[in-house]
DNA sequence: TCTGGGGTCCTAGGACCC
DNA sequence: TCTGGGGTCCTAGGACCC
C-alpha cells in the first residue's frame, strides 16, 4: 500500500462567536457576563441620554436555552444548551441578549473569506468553525497560524483559536486547548504526552452516552481508551464503533477536508410556549403546521431544491419524540404539497398526549433545475 | 425550572427485485 | 417446496455536533 503523504490540517474555531459579535455592537458590555439566547423580546433599550438598558437573565420566562455566553458568564457556570431559567439561578444578573443570526452569518462570511484568501482548501463546519487543509502551503505552521488569525481579526475584529496537526480529529481537539485566542501545534509524536491525558469526551464523536458507558468500563481518558482491550470495546459498542474508538484513541483519522457538499435535508421546527393538546388545541396546531410548511417551502425555493421525502417530528410533553416519513411519487417544493404530505404523516402517529414540539422536514433532495412539480392530490381525514 | 433549532451519520428491519 | 443471497429503497430511531 502506498504511504499517503503527511498532511497538515488546521481547525479554526471562533471564540465565543455569537457573544463576541454582540460585543462589537455593544462594547460597553465587554468584561461582563453576557448570555445570548431565547426568542422573546429582550432587545436592549436606548434611553434619550444615549445609555442602554439591557435585559437581565433573571427577567426571562420561557423555554429558551443559552446559545452562547461570554467567558465571564461561563465562569459563573452558565454554558451553551443550558435552559435559561436554570441559568438564571446561577447568574441572575447576567445580561441577556436575543440571537441575531443575520449578524452572525454576516461575520461568518467575513472570516471564512479572509481565511480562503490565504488558504483556499476550507471545509465548512457550521457558522463559527472550519477545517483548512494547509498541506500544499509552504509556510511554517506557526507563522501561518498567526497570519490566519491576523486576517480573521482584520476582517471581523474577532479572535479565534487554531489547532494544526496531521488530521481533523487532532486539530479539533487542539483548537480547544488554548482558547481563547490561541494557537496549538501538535505532531504525532506528542499524542501520548498531550492527547492521552485528556477526557474521552474531548473526542469529536464521543458524546454523553458513549462517555458514560466508557466510564462504566473504567475508561475516563483517551490514553485509557487507547490501552483498552479491543474485545472489551466490541462487546460494549459493536464492531464498527469499537474499531473507530481504537483508531481515534491512537490519533488516527484519514478523513479528507471536504470543500464542497450538498445538503441532505432541510427542516423547520418549533417548541411551543406551552404544551398543546392535539384535540383541544387543534386549530392552533393546524396554523403552526401550516406556518412551518410555508417556511420550509420558502427555504426550498431560496436554496433551489425539491424534495422526494417529507417528514414530521413530534415531541410529547414527556420529551419522547417520534418521526414519520413519506416518500412521494414526485418531488415537491410548494407549501401546499408539503402540508398535504405532513398531514398524511400525522395520521400515522399517536395523538393522545400533549405536544411540546412540531417539525417538518424535507429530505431526498434534488437540485431544482426544471423538475416538473407533482400535482397528485389525495386528501383524507386531517388530524388537525 | 427541565431540556432550542438546524443539521449529519449510523443501524436495523422490511419490501421488493433479480 | 420451506429454501438462497445480494442489492436498493424506505422507514424509524438514536447519537452526536454546532
Amino acid at each position: 500500500m502506498p504511504e499517503s503523504p503527511p498532511r497538515r490540517i488546521a481547525h479554526l474555531d471562533m471564540d465565543a462567536f455569537y457573544a463576541s459579535v454582540e460585543l462589537l455592537r455593544y462594547p460597553d458590555l465587554r468584561g461582563q457576563a453576557v448570555v445570548i439566547g431565547g426568542r422573546r423580546d429582550h432587545q436592549p433599550i436606548t434611553l434619550p441620554d444615549g445609555t442602554r438598558q439591557y435585559a437581565r437573565l433573571r427577567d426571562y420566562v420561557g423555554r429558551g436555552v443559552i446559545t452562547t455566553s461570554t467567558y465571564e458568564a461561563r465562569a459563573l457556570g452558565v454554558f451553551s444548551a443550558m435552559g435559561m431559567m436554570k441559568a438564571a439561578q446561577l447568574a441572575p444578573e447576567a445580561i441577556l441578549l436575543p440571537v441575531d443570526f443575520d449578524a452572525y452569518r454576516h461575520y461568518s462570511r467575513l472570516f471564512k473569506a479572509a481565511v480562503r484568501a490565504i488558504a483556499p482548501q476550507v471545509e465548512d463546519r457550521g457558522i463559527d468553525e472550519i477545517y483548512i487543509d494547509l498541506t500544499d502551503i509552504a509556510e511554517d505552521s506557526l507563522p501561518l497560524a498567526q497570519r490566519l488569525k491576523q486576517a480573521v481579526r482584520h476582517a471581523t475584529g474577532l479572535t479565534c483559536s487554531i489547532g494544526i496537526t496531521p488530521n481533523k480529529l487532532l486539530s479539533k481537539i487542539c483548537s480547544e486547548l488554548d482558547k481563547p485566542d490561541g494557537i496549538t501545534l501538535l505532531s504525532r509524536e506528542e499524542i501520548p504526552a498531550r492527547i492521552w491525558p485528556l477526557a474521552v469526551r474531548k473526542i469529536n464523536g464521543i458524546g454523553p452516552k458513549a462517555s458514560e458507558r466508557l466510564a462504566a468500563m473504567g475508561i475516563a481518558t483517551i490514553g485509557q481508551l487507547a490501552a483498552a482491550a479491543p474485545e472489551a470495546l466490541q462487546a460494549q459498542f459493536g464492531r464498527n464503533y469499537a474499531l473507530w474508538l481504537h483508531e481515534v484513541a491512537h490519533g488516527i483519522d484519514e478523513r479528507p477536508v471536504v470543500t464542497e457538499s450538498e445538503p441532505k435535508s432541510i427542516s423547520r421546527e418549533t417548541t411551543f410556549e406551552r404544551d398543546l393538546h392535539p384535540q383541544q388545541d387543534r386549530i392552533q396546531l393546524g396554523s403552526i403546521l401550516t406556518d412551518l410548511c410555508e417556511r420550509l417551502a420558502a427555504d426550498l425555493l431560496r436554496k433551489a431544491y425539491v424534495a422526494k421525502t417529507i417528514g414530521i417530528k413530534l415531541r410529547y410533553d414527556d420529551f419522547r419524540s417520534v418521526t414519520r416519513d413519506l416518500t412521494l411519487p414526485e418531488p415537491v417544493r410548494d407549501a401546499a404539497s408539503i402540508l398535504r404530505a405532513a398531514r398524511e404523516c400525522l395520521k400515522r402517529v399517536p395523538l393522545d398526549q400533549r405536544l411540546r414540539l412540531l417539525g417538518v422536514r424535507a429530505s431526498a433532495l434534488l437540485p431544482f433545475d426544471d423538475v416538473a412539480e407533482s400535482s397528485s392530490v389525495e386528501q383524507g381525514e386531517l388530524p388537525f
